[in-house]
Parts: C-alpha cells; sequence; structure tokens
DNA sequence: TCTATATAAGAAAACGTTTTCAATATTTTG
DNA sequence: CAAAATATTGAAAACGTTTTCTTATATAGA
C-alpha cells in the first residue's frame, strides 16, 4: 500500500538488498551509495513495513497483555508501569480483556499467538492455561494470580500474608464476627485469602465462620450488594474486609446509602486504597495494591526473558504491609 | 515457528491451496477433503498466521489507539467503550501513550503505520498531524480535540459552550474574579474553552482578566500548585474552574492540605466527575465527562467506515450540562 | 460416443522484508 | 605485475499466507 522497499530501491537505483542494508545500518556499503539510499528513503518518506518484517524476523516488538478488564484501576496501574519499562526498549502493547470469563481467556490467548507477539503479560484466569499456552513459547510473566509461578516468570502480592495480617489485626482489636467480600470463588488470590483467613482463626483461638466469605466479582455493584447483604443479616458482623478497592468503592456508596457509621457501626478494611484516600472520612485502613511496583517488576522481567531466553523461572512475591488509618474500631472485650 | 500451513496440507495429504481454501470456508472443495483437512487442523493445532495474512490481505485486524496517557481515567474510559465495540468485531487495540508530545506523538503514529493497523483512534496533539497521517491513508477517528473534525471523523463535547455555561452560571451568581485552571495551552480544547470563557465575560457585560487563565498539565500535582497559587495571591479568586476530574483531584487535595473551605471560601466547579463523587464533601458542581458516550461513538464511527471506507466526513458534538453540587456559593452583590 | 461445461484440486506468483550466495570491483601483498 | 584477499553489490530464496491460473476429472448435452 505504502512505499515499499522496491520503491526506494528503484529511486536510489540500487538493489533491494542494499537499501535493506542501510535500512538496518549493516556495514560493507559505500559511503556515497548510502547517501544515495537515505536521501531516497527520505524524499519518499519509506517506512519498513513491519507485518513484513516480522513474518521474516520472527519478531514483532509487540507484547500482548491478557488481563481482566483494562479498565480497572489496578489492572491499569500494574499495565502502565510496564508500558513505561517496555516501551522505551520500543515494545508496543497489544491490549485484551478477558472479564475473568475462562472462554475468553483462552480466545485472547490464540488471538495473541496468532498475531506473533514476542511477550505476554497475564494475569491468568484459567488453571489449565499451560496447556493451550505452551504452543507459543514465548516469554510470558504473569501477575496477581500465582497458579503459574512454577512455569512462568511471576510477580504477586502475598496475598495470605497479607489477608492474615488483616484478620489478625482485627481479632486482637476484638473482632470475631469478621466478614470478607472478595472477587470470583475460583481464582487463586481468593484461595490464598482463604488461607490467611482461616489461619489467623486458627493462630488465635478463634472460630471462623463459613457464612462470613463472600464471593461475586471484583466490582463496585457486587461490593454494595454484599455489604447490604451482610448488615441486614440478624447476626451483622462487626467487620469488614474487602477485596480490592473497587470492592471498597461500591462498600462505601452502601455505608453512605444505608446511613451506617464507620467505625462505629462496623469497621472496614481494605485491599487497596481509593483513588481519593486522602479526601473521604474516615481514612480507610488498608493494605496497599502495589501496582507500580508490580507493574515494574513484570515489565523488567518480560525485559530480560526476551535478552535471554533461558533463564531459570523467577518468582517475585511483594509483601503488603496494613496501612492504619480511622476505620477500625476496638472492641472492649 | 508453530504449525504452518503447509504442515497441515502435508499432514492431510492435500495443497495448501486447499487448506487454504478449508480454513476461509471458500466454496468449491469436496466434503471428503475437508474433513480430512478439518481433521489435520484439530490434530495438530494450526492456527493461521495473522502477520502473513496481513501482508498478503491488507487487514490486521487491529485498530491502533494513539492518546495522551492510557492511565488517564478520562483516557481509559473512552478506549473501554471503544473496546466494547470493536472486540466483538474481531478488532483487537495497540495502544501507545504520547504524554501530549507531539514528537511522541509522531512516533506513535508512524509506529501504528508500519505496524499496519486496520484503523486509528486519537486524541489528537500536534494541528499538523495530518501532514504525516495521509500516508497511510486508513479510516481514522478523533476524539477530545476538533482540529481535524474536517479531515477526519470526530466526536467532541462541545467546549466552548460548556465553558461559557460554568462562567456564565458564577457570573450569575455574583463571581466575577474567575480563575480556570487548565490542561496544555497548546490543545484546540483549550482553545475552545478560552473561547467560552470570554463570551460569557461579554455577554454578561463584565471583564475578563488575564492572569486568571492557567495553563500547565492535565494532572494532579498541576491543579495542586495552580491552586495554592491562585490562593495565595492578593486578590484571590472567588472561584475556580477546573479543566478536568484529574485536576480537581489535585485541587481538592490542595484544598484540605491548606485548610481552605468549599464553597465557603471559594466555590469550585470540574469539568469531569470524581470518580468517588458522591463520598466527598461538598457534592462538586460539574459538567459530565461523557467517556462512555465519546468511546462509543468513536468506536461506531470507526467500524462504519471500516466497512464503507468513503463515507462523507462526520462530526458528532456532544454537549454538557452543568450538573448541581454544593460547590458554589452565591455571592450578593 | 464425442464435445462442452462444471467441479475439484494443485502449482506458482505475490505481499514486503532479510539474508545467503555468488559475482564483481577494489585493495593488499609478495 | 600477478595473485590473493577484501570490500561492495545484486539475484534469488525464504518467511506463511491468498489467489490466479492451469489442469484433471466428472457431468451433461448433442
Amino acid at each position: 500500500m505504502g512505499v515499499t522497499i522496491k520503491d526506494v530501491a528503484k529511486e536510489a537505483g540500487v538493489s533491494v538488498a542494499t537499501v535493506s542494508r542501510v535500512v538496518n545500518g549493516m556495514p560493507n556499503v559505500n559511503e556515497e551509495m548510502k547517501a544515495q539510499v537515505e536521501k531516497a528513503i527520505a524524499r519518499l518518506g519509506y517506512k519498513p513495513n513491519q507485518l513484513a518484517k516480522g513474518l521474516k524476523n520472527n519478531v514483532t516488538n509487540t507484547i500482548g497483555v491478557v488481563v481482566t478488564d483494562i479498565s480497572d484501576p489496578f489492572i491499569i496501574g500494574v499495565t502502565r508501569a510496564a508500558e513505561k519499562i517496555l516501551r522505551p526498549e520500543g515494545y508496543s502493547l497489544l491490549m485484551a480483556s478477558t472479564d475473568n470469563d475462562e472462554k475468553k481467556e483462552r480466545e485472547c490467548i490464540d488471538m495473541m499467538d496468532s498475531k506473533c507477539v514476542d511477550g505476554l503479560i497475564i494475569s491468568p484466569v484459567s488453571n489449565d492455561i499451560a496447556t493451550f499456552l505452551k504452543a507459543g513459547m514465548y516469554p510470558v510473566a504473569a501477575f496477581d494470580r500465582n497458579t503459574l509461578s512454577h512455569i512462568y516468570d511471576t510477580v504477586y502480592v502475598d496475598k495470605e500474608k497479607a489477608m492474615f495480617s488483616a484478620v489478625d489485626y482485627l481479632l486482637k482489636r476484638g473482632h470475631t464476627n469478621i466478614a470478607m467480600i472478595s472477587g470470583e470463588k475460583k481464582l487463586s488470590t481468593n484461595f490464598d485469602r482463604y488461607n490467611g483467613y482461616l489461619r489467623a482463626f486458627f493462630e488465635n483461638d478463634q472460630v471462623a465462620r463459613k457464612e462470613n466469605l463472600l464471593f461475586g466479582t471484583f466490582s463496585r455493584a457486587y461490593g454494595m450488594k454484599a455489604f447490604k447483604q451482610l448488615v441486614t443479616r440478624k447476626e451483622a458482623p462487626t467487620a469488614v474486609i474487602s477485596g480490592s478497592a473497587t470492592l471498597t468503592e461500591g462498600i462505601l456508596i452502601q455505608v453512605r446509602k444505608m446511613g451506617v457509621r464507620i467505625p462505629e457501626d462496623i469497621s472496614l478494611i481494605s485491599f487497596g486504597a481509593l483513588s481519593l484516600q486522602d479526601l473521604i472520612e474516615p481514612q480507610i485502613t488498608h493494605s496497599k495494591e502495589m501496582q507500580e511496583e508490580i507493574g515494574t517488576h513484570i515489565g523488567e522481567m518480560l525485559l530480560s526473558r526476551l535478552r535471554t531466553p533461558n533463564l531459570p523461572v523467577r518468582l517475585k512475591v511483594l509483601e503488603s504491609n496494613i496501612i492504619e488509618g480511622d476505620s477500625v474500631k476496638t472492641i472492649n472485650l
């Protein structure tokens, strides 16, 4: 469609091979010729076709990003941080949302595959992703879920520990009826949280109640719904742990709607800070989502593996501590 | 690298032409052969190489998205809405941020060009973008800036009118010392605002002051800085208009930091609602950014033009009305 | 039965690159 | 100055597709 290397060759009166050599800065090309060719390139405005280049060289300078939802602030934060690492190295990002749907995830990966991405950034939904991913055999970096950490480079926050800390924090302050609102049950991140939740109860010699663990979707809507359900129970929990910033937003909207007071009526701990945390009353006690750190690590891991493919598989576990606000009340025993 | 059409042909004992015909559902292929080929495809797990396909057919099923910053909530909102339209039709999104830098913008467009995107979504920075964009001649849909509305399909919010409404609203309530905090001065959107600002003063027989128009970047940091500067002036404005939700966030953080009261000490109108608007005191009087509407229109425009390229150029102008909150005080004259 | 027409399948060119290989021109060396 | 080494160039194959053009086979018409 546009100007091809052949056009440049004709314009400069040389062969396409020579033009290619000039374009790619190969040695052994006469200075005079080189100047000729460069002039022709400028005159015609030639840009190498990356499709053809990719087909020949097996390199597209494109990284696929397969995530749950590209409009989720957490995901965006991670992606943007990774982009900051990858873009300066010449990579661009091909993005697709899976909406936490295994079928869509598979489609996305197939698409990335057939578009020959050089690498993949993924927050895996399905556990058997490896079976249909291995065909490609390009570098993969996973985050937020640790189901694939034995196969692919992974960076994730230790959710078991984070949840343990949150529950322990609450138990130590006299809460025992502690609810957790989280996203899709099948995600490994939720299994980790579940374990952390149980361990905290176990170590504090308390007994957890099954009905206090609520799973739905990482959305405002579910945050609202779940919180409402909790509050209207006969034995409403004295504290709630929210699984993500987005869920917390929903919870807070519901809180205001129902006129519930935090922390007087119910205590709240959030996984992930709100984007306008500072402007909201009360300050929410939370553990950081660490989008920046995750994204940066993901970018760097991918980059290093693109350069030296047969590195050993790496796992980067980040720890997130509780940052105290004013949303937890101490109960007198 | 992976399984090619040649492998399938060999496996099925037919020619590549036949395989291609089967894959693309072309007529004139024997049922028996077809079954053979399909079995071979399944056995080998063949996926057509989109690079090769794109090279041959001039179709990549990829849409380039060249925007100021992929982590800006407004941009994300638009992009996600467009993705909802485009993805089901088989397109995926190749994203790049320009950071409002003309050079970067040009690089991004060149990159999209050389990766042979089928179409482009763009919020243009530079005004002479058309000169280096025309080479490609693929469908382009622009938003948020109207500099290219005579050349490319464009959807944008009438910022002149929106700003007029905001200023008029304030003037009618007794404010005359009205500041505006906005982003990069060179952007057309700011020129429109400037015009709206002046027109409101003119129609209300008031005189505008040049020093009340502040331009910087669409960032929290600039919102904080500009607001501080305004408030510490000897003749501080009685009202501030913020050019974007992100700027408003910065302003509000500064407001809290400095202990300024809204609207008692200073009134505020924001272009764009905060994501947690409902949770913040006071409710901010604002005009909607309309991300969803913009993104949906962009997606639909692009889609229709991909299908029928020689449609006349379309311009969709959206109107945004003032939504009243509690952040504007009426001054007794 | 012989020719005309559909139908089915393959061979090969093309898309825009890179790269190997062979050919030529230039320089160095003895 | 001849031979060997080196530097420069171009022709052509290859990457994985699609598609045009043949060709072979089957069906129909006379």
